[in-house]
Parts: C-alpha cells; sequence; structure tokens
DNA sequence: GCTAACAGGACTAAAATAGTCCTGTATTTA
DNA sequence: TAAATACAGGACTATTTTAGTCCTGTTAGC
C-alpha cells in the first residue's frame, strides 16, 4: 500500500513537540532531543515544515521553530504535502508529458479523482490525532467541526463527486 | 503526496484491456502489444497480479490471463495491494520493532487510522473507473450497488474495521 | 514430443530517499 | 562591536527501493 515517507512521520514527531508547548520557540537541537533524531536530520524536517508553513522560524540566538498555527488546523494532508511536496498519485498527474504512454493511455483523469479522494481522507485528521493523544473535548469539536464534518456533508449531498472530479469526464 | 509505484499504474491499464474482453483469456504478449508496455515488465505485472488474486491464469498454449471477477468488482485498493502488498503508510504499522523511535514514539496507531481512511477513499474506486471509460448507465449502476453501497454497509455494521485492519490494534 | 504460454526467482541498472556536512546570514547578549 | 546562537540553503554521499530484464522450469494443447 502507499508509503508516507520516514521524513514526514518523523515531521509529526516534531510537530508534536512543537505542538506539545506552542508558547515558546524551539532550537533543532532541542527537538532533535526531544525525538532522539539524528540534529542533520531533524533540522532538515524543520526547513522542510517551514518552507511548507506549518511551522514559523526566528533566526539568532534565542530563536527557534513553532508551530505557525494551532495544532488543530493543521492536518496530515498539509504535513505530507510540506515534506513530499504536491506530487500526485501518478507521474502524468503532475507531470504531463513525461510519460511514454500518454496517448496510448485510457487512465485519464481517474488516478487524480482518487487523489483527490485520499487527499480528502487526510485532510480529516489533525496534528492532534497524529501526535498520540486522541483529541477529545475541545479539541475533537475544533477538528470535527472544521474538516469531518464539511466533508460528511459534501458526500451527503452528493456535491462530492462533482467537486473532485474538477473538470474531468462525467 | 502519497504516490502509487509505475508497476501499479501499468497493473491498471493491464486489467483495461483485461475488463474489455473478458471472455477470451490474453497472453502477456497480448497484452504488451496493445498497452505498449515491454514484455517482461507485463509479465511481472500480471504476475503479481495473479498473486493478487485479481486475475486467473491458464498455462499452455491458447492460455492467458483473465480477470477473475467482474471489473465492478475490483477496486483500487485490491489493485494497489496486490502490485504493493498490504504495506502500511509507516514501517512500525506492518514490521513492529524495526523503528528505534518506537518506544518514545507516540503516533500510536494514529497513522493507522489515517491508512484506514486512505484505504477507504481507494475501496470506493472500481477498476471500471481507472480504466478510461467513466462509468454510466448499468456499469455505473453495478459499481454503485456493489463496491461503494457494500463499503458503506460494512462501514455502518461496523465490520469494516476488523476486515481491513486483520489483527491492529484498535 | 514439440510448441505456446505461465511460474518463479535471480540479477542489473536506475532512481528516489535518507542522512550528513559546509558555508552563509540574522539576532541576541556581553 | 565581537562572540555566540541558531536558522537558510545547498551540495554531497550512501542506502534503499523500484524498474526492468532474463533464465530455467512447468503445464497444457496440438
Amino acid at each position: 500500500m502507499l508509503r508516507i515517507s520516514k521524513l514526514t512521520d518523523y515531521a509529526t514527531l516534531v510537530l508534536g513537540v512543537l505542538a506539545e508547548d506552542a508558547a515558546a520557540p524551539h532550537s533543532a537541537a532541542q527537538l532533535a532531543d526531544a525525538t532522539h533524531i539524528a540534529l542533520p536530520t531533524v533540522s532538515k524536517v524543520l526547513k522542510a515544515l517551514q518552507r511548507g508553513g506549518l511551522v514559523a522560524s526566528t533566526r539568532g540566538a534565542r530563536g527557534g521553530y513553532q508551530l505557525s498555527r494551532p495544532a488543530a488546523h493543521i492536518s496530515a494532508v498539509d504535513v505530507i504535502d510540506a515534506m513530499e511536496g504536491p506530487v500526485g498519485l501518478t507521474e502524468c498527474a503532475t507531470h504531463p508529458g513525461s510519460c511514454d504512454l500518454e496517448h496510448t493511455c485510457r487512465s485519464g483523469d481517474a488516478w487524480q479523482r482518487v487523489n483527490l479522494a485520499v487527499r480528502r481522507a487526510l485532510q480529516d485528521v489533525s496534528l492532534l490525532e497524529l501526535t498520540g493523544r486522541t483529541p477529545t473535548g475541545e479539541a475533537r469539536a475544533v477538528t470535527a467541526g472544521q474538516t469531518a464534518a464539511e466533508f460528511a456533508a459534501a458526500l451527503r449531498a452528493g456535491t462530492l463527486r462533482a467537486r473532485t472530479i474538477e473538470g474531468g469526464a462525467q
């Protein structure tokens, strides 16, 4: 089955530590220590997260990294996108022309639709849920109120297909 | 984002040809011809599909491959499982003990839950939808009536978890 | 028994991933 | 203002995974 990269997995650990103490900035060294991941690797992860807009960095002495928004508002798909880029399930989804089979392949945008369905599933999982403690009470309400419910509503309304296809056939 | 392997993509093309003429067996050579994929590669794909139970093979002269069940009853997740194995999103999901971080990692089974959500999304897409012609009319009815609905029913009944997790936690 | 076709595994080559390191820049503090 | 802290960016290496090929064996039909 599909697999996320190790670095993405590390990212959730790092983000988990940041989520735990969102007030103060944490240096890469601190985070390496807390997660037991080698410093250069943590550093690499953090840079990717910074570029993806999930963490904010402060330079200089007493600087470090902080979540750029509440953990409940960060979804699994955000993390994966930040770490692995907005790559599609297939090559042709992101790089048209790179596939020899493109003109004979009749798969069309089917994989893209699948891709969207997957994204939707991933969007429904917040960072809170990825960091060990299943969200309860308020946190859960925030999550459910913003991603899961939205999705369920679309599903019920029958707009899911139309929304996911985006100009495809059907 | 998550990506399927090229071989999995090839698999859908091959299965598409098989679905088109489900009556007669097709040799690997024929399929290579129809899909414009090199014969050894098609062969490799077919073997995986055979092991996964998606195609049935007949040996000997006039032998070949056929779908083992109607295309509408084959889902994207079936294809991915056959080609890439029942691997989880993370290493520890399938191979406990292989990760140094396991005892300090608090991610728990969160990725496994994500994994399930993804599987669910993939289960809702039939081979028919992956083979270029978007199912309409009867075909569509079959798809909707048998995979999506079956899945939804299992979900409601609460039997889905048990079926997909296979001995996992939760 | 010859030929067509699958079965299984070994092997090579190419590409992606993981991990490390180095040089530069910004910020604080003494 | 100099020194120390910490991020920024990119280059580089090693490892692992994936893709692709090939060879030998087995099964079934003619």
